[in-house]
DNA sequence: CTGAAAGCGCTTACAG
DNA sequence: CTGAAAGCGCTTACAG
């Protein structure tokens, strides 16, 4: 690769000349300008950027900590979307390879000497070791779905109350009363806010709570297999369920089918996310939708106003969410009043 | 962050010397060792990946050029079985952000300002305009699922025909003649390859080929709605049909059974993948299962050895695949001897 | 408007 | 076994 040097040389002026026109600066006869332009164009020159890097105490890369696997569609979608914002942007992504085996391990350290120059962090419980260290350094950091907040780091989310209130409010509408649900962790504001959007749904309308109808998952099939399965042994079988995850409303209604039992007929499911998948599925997932994509580059190019701007004020961002009926929600079988 | 040159005034020694056992160097006494390794871990002391990189020409880094969007579930596995794969090798994964509105922008040069080791590569043509320079270029590439190899560039791939003919044996096995084939894009190898495992396994088994009962599409589900809704409409229609994609599987059921067919007992479906979401889609899918993510960790791992030896071969890799069978295929509804 | 020089944080012959 | 010095490819005051 051409060198700075060899630029300068071939142009004949020096490195500093040259410097100045990859960057723009003002004070470069135009006669100049044009000539070095022309040898970078010739040479196919393009600085080095670990050398700039060096100098300047950046890299122009973004890192990503992500815990959840990128086959979890959510995770795909949401990287779909960081590429996408990134498109342009001159900053490329890095995914730090994180060695979790190793208990020394620090992924702020990892960071900084990668000289990253901001993080975007999803799927870390509360509590991660990793955190702390995180929120007390200086390094520019966006959440995704969680309502941790720093002095340089921000978060964007999903209206998740709101989204979980729509889904109860379509069933009631229905007919239903016996409505389950199934939630993620509780551990996190997401959780907690997708089973507020629960129990204030159920109450606006006049709906009995039951503690054996809100079942604590984690989001996989798996968690929507167990859960669905343990609400079948019930007494008094719900006539719809709530899922936080399309995953889970995929396990769902998989175990319902298993028992015999029809979908939305018997049981009328609701998931959450609407996925590629949601779609796709037969019977096609009713569904919240929160569009992943957009967060996805809303955290990005917010990350990125963060670390060119220090004053740039860490946001809380919070993306709408509207339900998506499709055939997975029916009136129950037998309106009976309880 | 500490720099080495903190760490030697604090130990006492030279920065050459903290370098040295950064290192691993062997000239160095215990006593000397010891002390110096203390206070890196007092001082929290990580080398700064940009400086060493700029004297060693080397970034620690290994590029991922991936044209597919991440939604795609057979990129999402390939991500992350090369996320497992680079958990402890030091090396980190960098996405090259790539404009491609920019006619002018060069995928390798964008690797080489940023010092990327080697690079991997998934979705390209043979006819892609980067491919040239990259080839040509010392930069080690491991192509995964094409056919393409360079002086410095190896492949990893399945056993794609041996795969379909399998697909095409079960069906031939059940009782079907009249086989369709959905194959993706023609202008490659893996495309290539798959349509010969159905055209040799028709003959194997003695069955009529013919040409409309082949449609070439792309691996989308879409591709696979379009594909199919043409196959409904034959005067002669298919009893089963043999995708190269579970995406196009789907896509396909999906006309199927708006058609107000049902699938498997009017039409067998086979995919291809054996992605997350053949089991979970009901009736589950009858696919070929390639291990995808053991296809990721093999192409780093093929890689860093590339990139670590330069005498390294570049390797040409095939991964086994195998059928698997669920609940989309069963006997033809008549078995009518033609 | 242009360039010489110092410095970013490392590594590596080389001398002692 | 240890360290002084040059150099990797840039940027940035600073002097002219």
């Amino acid at each position: 690769m051409a060198s700075i040097h060899d630029v300068a040389k071939e142009a004949g002026v020096s490195v500093a000349t040259v410097s100045k026109v990859i960057n723009n600066y003002p004070d470069v006869s135009d006669k100049t300008r044009k000539k070095v332009s022309q040898t970078i164009k010739q040479l196919k020159y393009h600085p080095n950027v670990a050398a700039r890097g060096l100098v300047k105490g950046r890299s122009w890369t973004v890192g990503v900590f992500v815990t959840t696997p990128f086959t979890n569609p959510f995770v795909a979608e949401l990287l779909e979307g960081i590429k996408t914002a990134l498109q342009n942007s001159g900053y490329d992504l890095v995914h730090l390879s994180t060695r979790f085996d190793d208990p020394s391990y620090s992924f702020l350290e990892h960071c900084m000497s990668r000289n990253v120059d901001g993080v975007l962090v999803f799927g870390v419980d509360r509590d991660d070791p990793h955190l702390e260290e995180l929120l007390e350094s200086d390094m520019p950091t966006m959440f995704v779905d969680a309502d941790i907040q720093g002095r340089r780091a921000g978060y964007i989310t999903t209206e998740n109350r709101a989204g979980i209130m729509q889904a109860v409010e379509h069933l009631a509408g229905l007919g239903h009363s016996r409505i389950a649900f199934i939630s993620g962790e509780l551990d996190n504001a997401v959780g907690v806010l997708r089973l507020e959007g629960y129990t204030e749904g159920m109450k606006a309308h006049g709906l009995r709570l039951k503690d054996e109808y809100v079942k604590e998952s984690d989001y996989s099939m798996e968690g929507g297999v167990r859960a669905m399965t343990e609400l079948l042994e019930l007494e008094e079988r719900p006539t719809a369920v709530v899922c936080t995850s399309d995953m889970m409303a995929f396990g769902a209604i998989n175990v319902i089918h298993r028992s015999g039992l029809n979908v939305p007929d018997d049981i009328s499911v609701i998931g959450f996310d609407n996925t590629y998948y949601a779609e796709i599925f037969s019977p096609a997932l009713t569904t919240v939708n929160q569009n992943i994509r957009s967060i996805g580059s809303h955290a990005i190019e917010t990350l990125i106003a963060m670390v060119e701007n220090a004053d740039f004020e860490p946001p809380v961002v919070t993306e709408p969410s509207n339900l998506i009926v499709r055939r997975t929600t029916a009136k129950p079988r037998n309106t009976v009043k309880l």
